[in-house]
DNA sequence: TTGAAAGCGCTACCAT
DNA sequence: ATGGTAGCGCTTTCAA
């Protein structure tokens, strides 16, 4: 029963080597390139010729071998997709709405982590690039010129997710980060609040969290309140990282009332170190997140957020590269899907 | 400053066609062999040609073709990778860990969503094969024979993550999910438990949670417990799911003293609904997870758990297979990295 | 509806 | 240390 790998020749190579489309092609008896018709356009192929292949198919256990299929076509089934972590909740619904729109056409996703580092970015592009994708989506707007230049030199469909970039290299599918903020911000401000702070991302790497900085400063000064550098603070993703930010926050300032993070994992942290104090949420200090991840709507106490429809940018995304694909360029080249914001408990 | 694209063949070929081998060669007055050669072991190449192919592979704009040399050298260096859904974080920090051990060594990872469904499985396992990777790794072990018999005909590496069948396709690298559920219900069990819920996927088509319901049931079994069928739930993943699973157990059995969770999020959802209710947690209901994902050590109350170190599962997966690679067959062929019983407020 | 020949861009193998 | 010659396994013309 387990005689896969040793058996000594049963039928026609049954270990030796893969089984190659010529292979296909004697034991059918047919030429190689109607197995390779009938793989790809099996309308054109008799139904008998078309059993007779199958069977054949079967027989020898034919993988198609898509590397020198990729070769020969000079256009490969894969799509690359550039995240600064998989590891990242928000990026992996990206990944997976891609993935899922890919799917049907038999598209497979190339991944490549950047670590959220320009130069690991660049290292990382000319690596995917090199297995000739047929299409790239890539996780924000801010790429070295380098990375630019190499994006539009590769004479594919290119898409940069989640940010609305004025310039964008080819296509972009996501949302005014800057917008987002601002509305957030303002309702912070309206709900009374006058001490806010700001947890984020280094916006020298992250575009996303450098236009949502942005948007809560110009909230704040339209309302006529000071943009206080020392209630800015910088950390790394995590809610344990939400925790250290609110303590340092109401060391530095006392009398904060509100908080705005730029992702729900800060936003919870801090609500979990508040509950941990004592400091009641929302009364005393109003806390809001961003992206509404699965825990925000379920945490206790709820967290008022930024609604952002992740898995549908990775998979509008997807169906942009693959209508660049198949040639029916179409216009869309800067799609907003909008953002939502969802007012729960905590602010 | 835009003239990347449609610019009227600067120098050679600068938009035209991709800049191939044999252009860096001719630029750069040596063989396509020597180009290639000082690709992939520098140090056969004189300082000096060298320097002469760096320039030209500088001027064509060279990016190294990945399908052409995968072909000729009839392996690739791509690892596919197969989970169910990319999307969830448990298999994302797997991944991670994946890519992260394959990175400097330039291999990419190709990945496959199942969707969870064994139709869906050898669909994407055949697809993946077809890339030829040069290894795969995919989690569990409860695969069709189909699919098997695929991945050994395939002659490649294949890792499988998250649990130790007894008969591995090839390697294997992850603990016993028997055995931490057997810890976790006798912790439950040694608290003074007496009537012990079970939420979990459908263990038909989750080889992982199948063994966590065994060593719930074995556990109870020989602590002297009845096995209540009411008491196990089947869900889907998700924190809503946890608060349905709470609410329906204990309409079921209202003297539901304790729960276990086969993962964190349905853990953290029956506590949310707990507190919500009023239901005291861990006095009235104990409660334990699964995972120790990243919420568990933060919410209020802490989540008592299982740590699974699932990004060195990744990582380990990663370099099992470049071993393999590189020929160094190592005798680990199934490795156990264990787990952890954290013990936190919650149970 | 089917087939023959010519590559796709690179690496392996053998020379030198 | 460098180069020539064959392919890798398919798809793309074109032809029948």
């Amino acid at each position: 029963m387990t005689s896969d790998n040793m058996a000594p020749a049963r039928r026609n190579r049954a270990s030796a080597k893969q089984a190659s489309m010529a292979d296909v092609a004697r034991q059918a008896g047919v030429s190689m390139i109607t197995v390779s018709r009938m793989l790809r356009q099996p309308d054109l192929v008799t139904a008998e010729t078309r059993r007779r292949i199958e069977e054949a198919m079967a027989e020898v256990g034919y993988v198609p071998n898509l590397v020198a299929g990729g070769l020969a076509a000079t256009r490969t089934q894969v799509v690359a997709a550039i995240v600064p972590y998989i590891q990242h909740g928000v990026f992996a619904d990206a990944v997976q709405g891609l993935s899922d729109a890919l799917s049907p056409s038999k598209y497979c996703v190339l991944l490549g982590n950047t670590a959220e580092s320009s130069e690991g970015e660049e290292a990382i592009v000319r690596t995917l690039l090199g297995h000739r994708p047929a299409g790239l989506v890539i996780q924000g707007a801010n790429h070295s010129p380098a990375t630019r230049q190499l994006l539009r030199k590769a004479q594919i469909p290119v898409v940069e997710m989640g940010t609305l970039p004025d310039e964008p290299i080819d296509c972009c599918v996501g949302y005014s980060n800057r917008q987002a903020a601002i509305a957030m911000t303002e309702r912070l401000i309206a709900g009374g609040r006058r001490r806010i702070g700001f947890v984020g991302a280094d916006p020298s790497q992250n575009d996303r969290h450098a236009q949502r900085l942005d948007g809560y400063r110009v909230a704040l000064e339209a309302a006529g309140l000071d943009f206080d550098p020392r209630l800015v603070v910088r950390a790394r993703f995590g809610i344990a990282q939400g925790r250290e930010a609110l303590a340092h926050l109401i060391a530095v300032e006392p009398k904060l009332d509100g908080l705005f993070c730029a992702s729900d994992l800060w936003a919870a942290g801090a609500v979990y170190e508040c509950t941990r104090r004592g400091i009641a949420v929302p009364d005393a200090i109003a806390i809001a997140g961003f992206n509404d991840q699965e825990l925000a709507a379920e945490m206790v106490p709820s967290l008022t957020t930024i609604r952002v429809r992740r898995h549908e940018i990775g998979f509008v995304a997807g169906n942009l590269i693959l209508a660049r694909i198949e040639g029916s360029e179409s216009g869309h080249k800067r799609i907003d899907v909008g953002f939502e914001l969802i007012a729960r408990e905590s602010a």
